[in-house]
DNA sequence: GTGCAAATCGCATATAAATGTTAATTCTGC
DNA sequence: GCAGAATTAACATTTATATGCGATTTGCAC
């Protein structure tokens, strides 16, 4: 039995989702208020549900703030926002605070109640546009991706390496050459990029100027 | 009618996919190689499709390397990814190199074909461990920014020299204290953040995780 | 096939970094 | 004012890096 709560102040939507959902077998809905806060104040009595359905647009403290507060006292909880809102702010507001999912309104009872059980096997249900949303962050960097670094495609890993904070030996183990390779790599990087310490390597790779 | 094509060197497996789609009224499938290098030929022939389909393991060419060249030179063709892999890897390789979509192969055929039709409707169809994972992108660095630094702001100033790439001599120097104070900040840091080098503390830095 | 870049490996050595131990001064909160 | 953290510092030891010099092999372009 998966319990759900709900916060959104609309008490006609409220209502309409919450008895549809109490009415699955499957689902348990008895907890639904207007307010993040009162929200709190539910959780400090009772037991957690294991999913809050969130609206963004609240009276008092907002969805996104409630999320953030919510998460860092009841880390367990799943998190889904319902909500009307599709611009890219709130979205990535949204999932950095620790959304598992976002849904928007226009989104159907029972979409509702299958995005709830995707939630709980580990899925992380989001309305077509949204993902879209989502996938176009990953999107844009590459026509950006000014990709014309002198390294050799070995260097390039030799830099990864140090990047993730690896060794000689250990890089050396990772692509399986000698220790000596690696040095012989990193001499010529360090050439290349006119430095001389791994520290700097590191720094330049992060900020993307290589 | 939305045209299709797949890249996937499993005979049997492209076969079914291919069947089953141009079976469907509204999908027309008659495009189905084994390679990128193949498709690539196939697309300075005739027109290109609205949706491929596209396997990461391939011969010659990967699918991932695949996405970019295709992208470059058909920017309208959206690219799904139908693979077993479902490492943070190669699902973000895939999204940054210009994917729309990203399935994991045990997608049944009517989720197959209902992925294709969700992508031209502005979608980005997604297996549910994908969405979570692509998702906890975004959930991880509040985490990590919770435990706020913790650092104190001379632990912080060492921090700043380190990512400028300066020796423990060098950061003595700028802030006039002994190589031996350095040391011992960098010892403290090192106990604080969990690290036990330079490249690890600057890596960390970079990412914002301190 | 010549030539050149890239990748591989070895050896040697001087610096730099990592780590253990100890301890004297501030500074700060209660 | 006192406990506890922050900052400072010295000394010693073990690893890791940075760098110089040389050398072989492979693949690709001309």
């Amino acid at each position: 039995m998966i319990k759900i709560g709900i916060v959104e102040d609309n008490i006609k939507i409220r209502n309409l989702i919450q008895r549809y959902l109490d009415m699955q077998d499957e689902l348990d809905c008895k907890i639904a208020v207007d307010s993040v806060e009162e929200m709190l104040e539910h959780l400090k009595e009772y037991d957690a549900p294991d999913v809050l359905l969130m609206d963004i647009q609240l009276p008092g403290m907002s969805g996104i703030e409630g999320i953030e507060i919510i998460k860092k006292d009841y880390p367990d909880i799943e998190i889904l926002m319902l909500t009307i809102y599709h611009d890219s702010h709130k979205i990535f507001d949204s999932l950095v605070a620790g959304a598992s999912g976002y849904l928007l309104k226009h989104t159907s009872l029972p979409e509702i109640k299958e995005s709830v059980e995707n939630l709980m096997e580990g899925g992380a249900p989001m309305s077509p546009q949204i993902a879209r949303k989502v996938i176009e962050h990953f999107n844009k960097p590459i026509k950006e991706k000014k990709n014309d670094s002198s390294l050799t495609a070995r260097e390039q890993d030799i830099v990864n390496g140090l990047v993730d904070g690896l060794s000689y030996k250990m890089i050396a183990d990772r692509f399986d050459i000698s220790i000596d390779t690696v040095r012989a790599h990193i001499r010529n990087i360090y050439k290349k990029l006119h430095v001389n310490s791994k520290a700097q390597v590191i720094a330049k790779s992060l900020r993307g100027e290589i």
